[in-house]
Formats: C-alpha cells, sequence, structure tokens
DNA sequence: GCCCGACTAAAACGATCGCTCTATTCAGAG
DNA sequence: CTCTGAATAGAGCGATCGTTTTAGTCGGGC
C-alpha cells in the first residue's frame, strides 16, 4: 500500500529529529526525505515547523508506547518486564548503527524554556509512558507509592541509558540499566500477579 | 576580578549550549552574551563554533565533575552520597526556573552520527562521571562488576532524571530516582568503608 | 621615535533558514 | 463538459547562519 503524503511527512520528520533533534532538522530536508513539496508541507501543516515536529513526536510517542507495552505484556513478572525493555531498545539501537535515539529527548531538550506545544506534546509522552509502567506495577500488587516512584526512576533511566548506549556506541549502558532496574524491582518483593 | 575575554565566551557557550542545545546556539548570540566580538572569538578560537563549543563542553564537565566529587566526598555511605546528589542537581535545576540542565546530554544528542571532536568530548565527560561514582563504590568495598554496572546505571539515571524534571518542571522525578537508587545502592548489604 | 604581535571591531560573504506566494495539476460533483 | 477545492510544485522573500576579511587599537621591546 502507498503511504498518503502526510503521513510520508510525518514519519519522515520524527526520524530527522530522532537523529539530529529539533533545531538541526530543516524543512526543506523534510521535504526531500519524505518525499514531498514545500507546498505540500505547509498545505498540511499551517502551523509550519512546529506543528509539523508536534505530529511527528505525538507519532514515536505512540510508537515507543506500542514497543513498552510489547514488552510489558509479554512478561508477567514485573522485572523481567523491565529487562526485557532495555533489551528491546538495545537491540532497535545497536541495529540503526546507535543513531536512532529517542526522538521525545532530543525535541524535549531544544525547547526546554520555550513554553511551546512541542513541549507539552514531549511532557505527555513521558507521562503516558510512565503511567504504563506504573500500571504495571500497580496490577502486580506493588503499592501505590513504590509503583509511582518506581516507574519515574525506570523512564528516567531508560532515557538516560539510551544517551549513554548511543554516545559510547554500545548497549552495555543499556543492558547494566536493565539488570540493575530489574533488581531494584525485585527488592520489593512483591511477586508476580496471580491470574 | 576581571575575567578574561577567553573566559568569559567558554562561560558564556556553556550557559547556552545548556539551554538551547549546540544547533541552537548561534555564534553572534555567544559573542553578544560574553560581551565579545566575532573577531575575538575566532581570534581565540580558529576552529570556529565547534572549537568553542569543545571549550565549554570541556569546562561543563569539570564544573559537574567537582559537584559530583562533592557530594560523594561528602557522604561515607554511598546511598547517601547518590541521594545527595540528586538533591543537589534538583535545587539547582529549581534555581535556574528548570532551564539549566546538563549541557553535556544535550550537545550529545544532536552530535550523535557525525564522529565530531565535539561527541568525543562529551563520551569523556560521561565516562569519567561514571569512574568517579564507580571509584565510590569500590572504596566502599563494592565488587568490581557491582560497583561498574551500578556506575553506569546512576550516571544514566541522573540524566535521564534530570530531563524528566526539567520537562515537568518538578523536582520530584530526581529526588525519586535518587531514593530509588539509593535503595538500590542498600540491596547489596555491603557496608560503609571502615577508617 | 618605530614596529610588531595580540587583541578588538565590524562589514560583508555565500549559504541556508522558515515561510509566503503564485501557478499548476488533478479528481470528483454538478 | 465546467467548476471547485484539495494537493503539488517551486520560485523567491527577508532574516540569520557560520565564516572570512579588512581595518583599527593598544602595549611593550627596540
Amino acid at each position: 500500500m502507498e503511504t498518503s503524503t502526510r503521513d510520508r511527512i510525518v514519519v519522515a520528520t520524527a526520524r530527522l529529529i530522532q537523529r539530529q533533534g529539533y533545531v538541526g532538522t530543516g524543512i526543506k530536508q523534510i521535504a526531500a526525505e519524505s518525499q514531498a513539496t514545500l507546498g505540500s508541507i505547509y498545505h498540511f501543516f499551517p502551523g509550519g515547523k512546529e506543528a509539523v515536529a508536534v505530529a511527528a513526536i505525538r507519532y514515536s510517542a505512540r510508537e515507543f508506547t506500542a514497543l513498552l507495552e510489547d514488552a510489558l505484556d509479554g512478561e508477567a513478572d514485573p522485572a523481567e518486564a523491565v529487562l526485557a525493555c532495555t533489551r528491546r531498545l538495545a537491540a532497535e539501537l545497536r541495529e540503526s548503527g546507535w543513531v536512532d535515539g529517542c526522538p521525545v529527548t532530543a525535541a524535549a531538550l531544544e525547547t526546554l524554556g520555550t513554553a511551546s506545544e512541542l513541549q507539552q506534546v514531549c511532557a505527555d509522552a513521558l507521562n503516558g509512558w510512565e503511567r504504563l509502567v506504573r500500571d504495571k506495577l500497580l496490577g502486580c500488587g506493588f503499592p501505590a507509592e513504590a509503583a509511582h516512584e518506581l516507574a519515574t526512576t525506570v523512564i528516567s533511566a531508560l532515557e538516560g541509558a539510551e544517551v549513554t548506549a548511543q554516545v559510547n556506541r554500545s548497549e552495555e549502558p543499556l543492558l547494566a540499566a536493565g539488570r540493575q532496574l530489574a533488581r531494584l524491582v525485585r527488592s520489593y518483593g512483591v511477586g508476580t500477579p496471580g491470574r
């Protein structure tokens, strides 16, 4: 099936932001990469570059949400689930040549002071992922406060470990973080949920 | 005392990169912020923008190394030491209005594919910090492998939690990460070093 | 006095930025 | 068929990018 022009723009933008950030990605580069023209881009996104980026970040956020859900649902034990997440991330990162990082982190860092919509979308993405992890932990019987703190820590550590892995061009930081996070989760001594 | 022009350039660049990234910071903006002129900048840094950024990142790296050393040395118990780090970071972040993040993370993310010197400097900074934490743990009697994995995890989590804190404009993510990291460190059951 | 290197100052370069504008193509409604 | 509006195409706008170039200032050695 052939993808629509709009979709090609969003997907290409997502990948470009992921690799070179929001500021570093030009509208004309997006046009070239997505096989669209400037006219098409401004037709679908009258809000200009930021509107394109917002759509791209939302797309990336959904994509990572899917990966997270998949990894979390695939393992009953929460510690194993977290470990599975890091393994998935590490594999994707290695396959991309350590280049395809987290577009949300990249875009968020560049628009921190701006109070733009882009900034808000990044915040929503992070909080959504955290909620995903928290719900998993709650479902496993973790007390509310522990689940909350653990979830934010897991998401933060995943982000940071991904950057570290990219910089060092090695999956070790991600895998190490995964093992340590799993240990941390297990330290609460909460078993996997019964059926 | 009056600071030299060169130093003003480096310090201003460090702060600008910290707030808006490498790509988002222009040479002319650096000139304006540091009360220097383009001529001065290119006189001290014939390598241009990247050379200025390299010096700025090195400067920031030393600064954060000092903060880390200070926090680590201030507490004998390694878990408390990690907690102290997050508290320090959270305080600085809040005081800056959630704007002064980690310039290394920002610069690293934007130059990932480029194999530039900037990229290398960022990697060196991260590894230096990790070594600092690792040595602290080793000094507390942690086995080598645990110390290594813990150290990379701590640094990664600090980075990620800082970004999360900035995006949410709250110190909670940093403090939560600190508490969880402390718990993780304690889970190894290694006491503080004897005299 | 003069000169020379270090440093400052600013004009100007080509390239690229995000964006606007006009023109054109094209499918479907009437 | 004509008409219409969505979609595509690309020239061109002013602004800014990083950089180069040229000129000027200033202090200390001869």
